[in-house]
DNA sequence: TGCGGGCTAGTCAAATTTGATTAGATGGCG
DNA sequence: CGCCATCTAATCAAATTTGACTAGCCCGCA
């Protein structure tokens, strides 16, 4: 599942209470966290992955009161969209995944984490924790044993990078832990936990 | 330009000593930096820029010896090939471009920064050095004036995150200036320079 | 000597992404 | 009122990406 797809499907998810929420809504939602800057999230693929989330069977289109203005088609969350919401949140907080589209592919999780029980979370971070651990020492391994195989040498640098965003990930995942721990921030499981209402960027 | 292009044209440009390279070549040579992994690239991309690279006269199709074995088809630069190459190359260098695709965009950038001459590899940096510096100011700020605008307040997780990140970034291009001007690696203007053999990778 | 497996080289349909464009409401303002 | 600007809502063609698949060649080995 592509990071968009976690995002539209958590959005919907957070509307979930008051009667779904329409690809506008969404785009808008995202915009106020210019998620189109750091996860790439343009209105197309929005339009898209509802339509997508839709025809798996993880959203369903809801009626909408009535046609004024534009089409507008709302969507809800199913049983199985939990699910699917549920098990790519808690993959993501937990799994380092290589590098690839890098922090970004984290934030999209991040940005939903309040949506899982407080003690859940440290598990899943305290994973997370133990694999960029392995991770760094990996990086750092290669580095060390000096220019490997044939490749230039100037790919040390690429490792050197890597290793100092290693190194960054593992002193802020160490921090959100204590801050867990310390009770901060609203979780599910908390009294007064509404996921829904977070922005007052309100909408028609 | 995605980071695929900019890769296959500079292993294009690698090749270009001996004839150019054809799409298998430039997909070994890919495959065997991993940047499959850290910067997704799949066969079919790869041939797609090829193709695509060469309609936009960027590079240009050479007489293959004998038609033993497959098809191939092999490509060597042309001047707007080196001019773009040169141009996307210093733009990735010097420029922080908001987070979007984050590390990968760059690391695409860095693996041919020993094309550039020292002076202008380290100017380049020094310039992106002074952006890295901005943004962590910027972060910084919003950081700090705490919850800002509606946002859920565990946005601010996500802050610390690109904070944690900048400071890395800063840190190691700072590194890496140092190591440049103390004369590592060898540079296109340093004697010696043979870019182009850098990989005993080989292949037919 | 013939057959499985692995490498070379590349193609292709399907999925996805991009971002410009359409098109109706809303709102101000001279 | 008439008109332009902006917001709401979504669609669409074109570009790109995905990764499974084809197909020839070469090598060892039973």
């Amino acid at each position: 599942m592509s990071a968009t797809r976690l995002l539209v499907l958590g959005v919907v998810r957070m509307h979930d209470g008051s009667g779904g929420a329409h690809g506008y809504q969404v785009r808008r939602e995202l915009l106020s966290w210019s998620a189109d800057k750091w996860a790439n999230v343009q209105p197309g693929s929005i339009y898209h992955a509802l339509k997508r989330l839709a025809l798996e069977g993880l959203l369903e289109q809801v009626e909408t009161p009535q046609g004024k203005g534009p089409d507008r088609l709302a969507y809800t969350l199913t049983d199985a969209g939990e699910d699917a919401f549920q098990h790519e949140l808690q993959q993501r907080i937990a799994d380092v995944d290589g590098a690839a589209g890098g922090a970004y592919e984290f934030s999209a999780a991040l940005v939903f984490i309040t949506a899982l029980p407080r003690q859940l979370a440290l598990d899943l971070l305290e994973y997370r924790l133990v694999q960029l651990e392995g991770q760094r020492a990996n990086v750092g391994t290669v580095l060390d044993k000096g220019i490997e195989w044939g490749q230039p040498a100037h790919v040390n640098e690429l490792y050197r990078l890597w290793l100092a965003h290693c190194d960054a990930d593992i002193s802020w995942t160490s921090g959100l832990i204590a801050r867990l721990r310390a009770g901060e921030y609203v979780m599910a499981d908390d009294a007064g936990h509404n996921f829904g209402s977070a922005a007052p960027t309100a909408m028609s």
